[in-house]
DNA sequence: GATGAATGAGCATTCATTCAT
DNA sequence: GATGAATGAATGCTCATTCAT
């Protein structure tokens, strides 16, 4: 084995990488607590004691999960905030429809799982996830709400609570794929709960409404 | 040590439930793995050794504890199933009223965090909530859609997914409570956000809606 | 249940009996230490608090399973110390015979295997054993075989030696049965063993013999 | 685990014999059951956890003590087969000469209690014991009697019991030294009984023996 | 950098022993 | 005397972490 060998500096580099993408789906399998560093390590194909040549602890290694999957969220919080000035109905299917392919194309329930699972033993990562993701989508759902309200798009209300109607379904639907689909219920397609939802919502949103007898 | 203490007197009926009671405590702290049997023989105010006279292994204890957490969800369950001939904004009201309350008054949502959390350790768990609680209300929910729609009380589409519009917000505002409160995230009135969403959701869903352009 | 019932106070006469019996049966099976105290309890009929009535420890048990089974060696060993005016041969016969019964009709090859297997944890058994047991009947042998070459019925030699090849195909027959009869070995008849050995080794030990060429 | 991976995997070469041998003295000693890992460990000088490189349970330790005990067994009842031309007074004393010596050099006596005291908590090892050790030299054993009577060396008789009559006092002389010996009873002279005892088992077994009146 | 053998603290589980009834 | 619930010390086993190579 020779040392410097280019192609070693260039796995060096992406290591940490491969590391948290093992450990993601290692802790996605198993919870913390029942993740097994040799599992993680046989997973991203090195040893054991090499993991500790980038992370100190197996926390700091949940922990990088964790950090890592917030980076796509931001950028969809982020998202959010600049088509803020769209009506309503627009804005919230565009922002849905952009939640439900990042659902699809991440882990992203997988480990929001895990951050509620482990929120009791890891505050801070509870804490992380709720204020650089979930307050700072609420609030921007709920500014947006809040502006729909003022220009009279939508009917008056607790703007925080219209956001839970809103998101929740999707929520349930994520962890619904989750938990129990797993252990044999029937799937669910997230695409169409989220189409329909979204109708049902801005409906029931709406303020120019009117229930006939 | 007085001979006739009423402090020491035979408590073995009672003991399997104040273990339990103990049990869902620590589970609902620390999460399975993290749980020590030690901490639940404590709080139960008996010695370790003690526990197994009531279970067989920790892995029981934590079944118990799932499973007694069961029991007062079915009650609700056959509650939703026999009012099912009111008008569905009725019926609703009441099934969303009644699952707020028996959350409030139950650590129901701790226990919906554990079998969410060791859906993966422990499927069976995660099957029996599936099956005779989460399987059996949403079946509950969905077959009175269905007659609603027949009786054009609301609108047509996948009764499932309207299932999941109506209880998801809800189930997300547990979830909210559990996870991110704890951690400094501002509460939630649970009750406010049910009544909210009841009527924003049941204007969403009646066929005789009319939207003013 | 009424205090002084009379078959309650014979009962308790021969418990000690019983539970040595009981002992005798679990700890053959399993060996001092897997043997349960739970299981010595049950077969005995008691519970297991009632074992302490008799006993201190469980060790106290295992000395008293060992030591009853003394007895009736002691009476056999005397036995064979009273016979020993007849000629040889037929004192031989009579003790043999008398062993295979004895080892026939009491549990007395599976105290053997214990003494054997735990002599290093009682130290004290296996010295009573030595003592009581097989010291004084290997000295009745020797001194028989020293009467006996001293009369010229048997040829000259270490009679210690000569015992051991008197009684060593007898104890290795029951420690066969014992040991790899219950695991699918053929069994072993223990009186033919006996009865041919006898022959055998009387003939070869005789002083009056001839080979032919 | 890997598919086709042996078993023992790359180690440290010399570790798992060390063990085994530390095993084997602490197994001799206490027992299986109150042998400790740590004292097998600390004997073995390792740590306890390493005790787990090597091997997966306390029992598979006590397995591979046993086992490994059966190698030098088999190979002297290979011994025993391949000399199996020779006149029978000549085969017999060579044969119990390499047994005595074997016994001599080796801890088998030590294993052969072992076995003897665990055989009903390890059916498995005092099936192999059966199988590859005693069955296999009994057989031998038994085979060349066989011819012996065919020849006309040694009268007539159940050859079995016959390898008893010789293989016994032996066996009795290892379970005296290892049960009696070290609780205070005189030492034993293995050597010398199995000299003794093979000239007089040859007499006894001799077909051409007059016995003069 | 990388390895994997070695460590040792930690925990679930067992079971002889005790004691209030 | 008898019970059996309760105890707690003991121990096999796990696994995150370290370190010599």
């Amino acid at each position: 084995m020779q040392a410097g060998s280019p192609k070693w500096r260039r796995r060096s580099e992406a290591r940490p990488g491969e590391i948290v993408q093992a450990a993601l789906e290692v802790f996605a399998e198993k919870g913390f607590a029942a993740a097994k560093l040799d599992e993680i390590a046989a997973r991203a194909g090195i040893s054991k004691g090499a993991l500790y040549l980038y992370f100190e602890t197996k926390e700091d290694i949940f922990r990088a999960v964790v950090r890592e999957a917030v980076a796509p969220n931001l950028d969809m919080v982020e998202g959010l905030l600049t088509q803020a000035t769209l009506p309503f109905p627009d804005l919230l299917r565009l922002v849905i429809g952009r939640i439900v392919k990042v659902i699809g194309t991440t882990r992203l329930g997988a480990v929001a799982k895990l951050v509620i699972g482990e929120s009791r033993n890891f505050p801070e990562l509870a804490r992380v996830w709720h204020d650089e993701v979930v307050s700072r989508a609420l609030g921007a759902m709920t500014g947006a709400l809040t502006r729909a309200q003022a220009r009279g798009e939508i009917r008056p209300g607790d703007p925080r609570l219209q956001a839970f109607s809103i998101v929740g379904p999707v929520l349930m639907g994520v962890i619904w794929q989750e938990t129990f689909t797993p252990v044999g219920a029937s799937a669910l397609d997230l695409e169409a709960l989220a189409l329909q939802h979204c109708e049902t919502v801005l409906t029931g949103l709406a303020s120019r409404v009117v229930m006939l007898p």
